[in-house]
RNA sequence: GGAGAGUUGGCAGAGCGGUAAUGCAUCGGACUCGAAAUCCGACGAACCGGUUUUUCCGGCGGGCAGGUUCGACUCCUGUACUCUCCUCCA
């Protein structure tokens, strides 16, 4: 949520910037004259408010004296259905300047490429050198359904399209994997969580999902409840803090959670439609941290840098760019993307996005904190993915493939295999 | 799933239709070499509007949402959560 203050004192800043998402000039100002017609409503009707209140008085003391109230009463009556009046009014262009404001996305930080595609990345680094294949590389589906490993037809029929079981090894390098990160980040000072993995609309709404994501059908609603699976751990971590003061002592708070995540995929058809890449259900480790706001800029490079450490030690080529304005989420001032290099497909592939929101989830989800006078402010926000599991798996699959359908295992891997080195068809 | 109780300021805790006691904590002051104790005073969330870049005024506010009423923390309805008992259950 944008602060509604500053649109008003920077409506032409607000215009510019907002300008790189595709959001439209009068949008703002059809946003700026709802303000200014609540601010009108909210001054008349305060004032009848503090009449009724004067009249009130009267009528107690009146009562008291045990005389006689009556002018007092008709006056109540008739203030009291004005305000009845004037309040409907209020309440509506409050809805109307809500309605409005919850969809726009959070302003993007200097820095960001301008643009209102995707196209115009920036890429900031690119780590290790594609392996070069003295055969033709499988895909990782292939790869995996040969060593009986990733089974597409058994999760078809029990579940549907978008699903997969893993099998035996592969069953065991997934759990090999997310351990692995899990793991390297509790070294790195994050306090493990295991959330719940459906959360109330509240907490979808404080994330910034809501109301968007239930417009594009984009979740799983659990029928006759209030409750939507979790697309990222980053809902319920995050809104671990919802509509509370943090203790300043604690901050910055870092919190990861192996959590599924659990996405409909409308409005992908006809992409991704084979393997680990694009899945109803896939497993994620997720950061988060909760910082004071003049730290949240290193926060996002060290969330950052953590994630690049696991491919790093997996020994699997990445490149990391800076996503466009139009091309972050909704709740993001700027993302960095870490991209796998997948070599049957040749060519990178998101696996890790790392954000940071500044105040705009903690303004939405009213998490504060109180700084050196002691005054509430809220913190920043920030998440990544430490990293995505499944995507993980198809990346090893693929860049740790043989030409006779066998997988090298990651050396750091193996500890977590039982010292398994190879995934071969016998396994 | 059934029954009951509860939800008031940072905490504790009254009132139970006329606009939120009191205690603790906090802040300021007095006393003191200093501190404790004591005394005096202030302050009761967050939020919103006006004015103002300190201030002051007003609104809102007693889990949340409605209803009754001139007026509700107080009555009624719904709902969320917490606790206890029963039931069920990995």
């Amino acid at each position: 949520m944008l602060d509604m203050k500053m649109i008003r004192q920077n409506p032409d800043f607000i215009k510019d910037k907002l300008a790189t998402r595709g959001i439209k000039a009068e949008t703002i100002d059809e946003l700026i004259g709802y303000d200014e017609k609540r601010r009108e409503l909210i001054l008349k009707s305060e004032t009848l408010k503090a009449n009724k209140n004067k009249a009130s008085k009267k009528i107690a003391e009146a009562k008291r004296n045990k005389e006689d109230a009556t002018d007092a009463i008709n006056e109540m009556k008739q203030v009291g259905a004005d305000i009845k009046q004037l309040d409907a009014d209020l309440e509506k262009t409050e809805k109307d300047q809500h309605d409005l404001a919850a969809h726009l996305p959070n302003i993007p930080a200097d820095g960001v490429p301008e643009s209102l595609t995707e196209e115009g990345a920036v890429e900031l680094r690119k780590i290790g050198k594609p392996r070069n294949f003295k055969f033709e590389p499988k895909h990782h589906w292939d790869i995996g359904e040969k060593l009986g490993i990733l089974n597409f037809d058994a999760s078809a029929k029990v579940a549907g399209s978008r699903f997969v079981y893993y099998m035996g090894a592969g069953a065991k390098l997934e759990r090999a994997v997310y351990n692995f990160y899990l793991d390297q980040n509790d070294k790195a000072g994050y306090t493990e969580v295991l959330p719940p993995y459906m959360v109330n609309s509240a907490s979808m709404y404080g994330t910034g999902q809501f109301p968007k994501f239930l417009e594009n059908k984009a979740g799983f609603e659990i029928a006759d409840s209030d409750l939507t699976m979790i697309p990222t751990a980053e809902v319920p971590l995050v809104n671990y803090y919802r509509d509370d003061v943090i203790p300043t002592e604690k901050l910055p708070v870092k919190f990861t959670a192996l959590t599924p995540a659990f996405r409909s995929e409308a409005g992908s058809a006809g992409r991704d439609t084979r393997g680990l890449i694009r899945l109803h259900q896939f497993n994620k480790v997720e950061m988060v941290q909760f910082t004071k706001p003049e730290d949240s800029w290193d926060a996002l490079e060290s969330i950052t840098e953590h994630a690049e450490s696991l491919l790093k030690l997996l020994k699997i080529p990445y490149h990391v760019i800076t996503l466009t304005t139009s091309d972050m989420s909704f709740t993001a001032a700027m993302t960095h993307d870490l991209e796998v290099w997948m070599p049957a497909q040749g060519r990178y592939r998101e696996i890790s996005s790392c954000s940071n929101t500044t105040d705009f989830q903690a303004r939405r989800a009213h998490i504060q904190y109180r700084d050196e006078n002691g005054k509430l402010q809220y913190v920043h926000t920030l998440n990544g993915s430490g990293l995505a599991v499944g995507r993980t798996v198809a990346a090893i699959l693929e860049n740790y493939q043989n030409e006779d359908g066998t997988v090298d295992i990651p050396e750091v891997l193996q500890p977590y295999m039982h010292g398994m080195k190879k995934i071969s068809k016998e396994n």
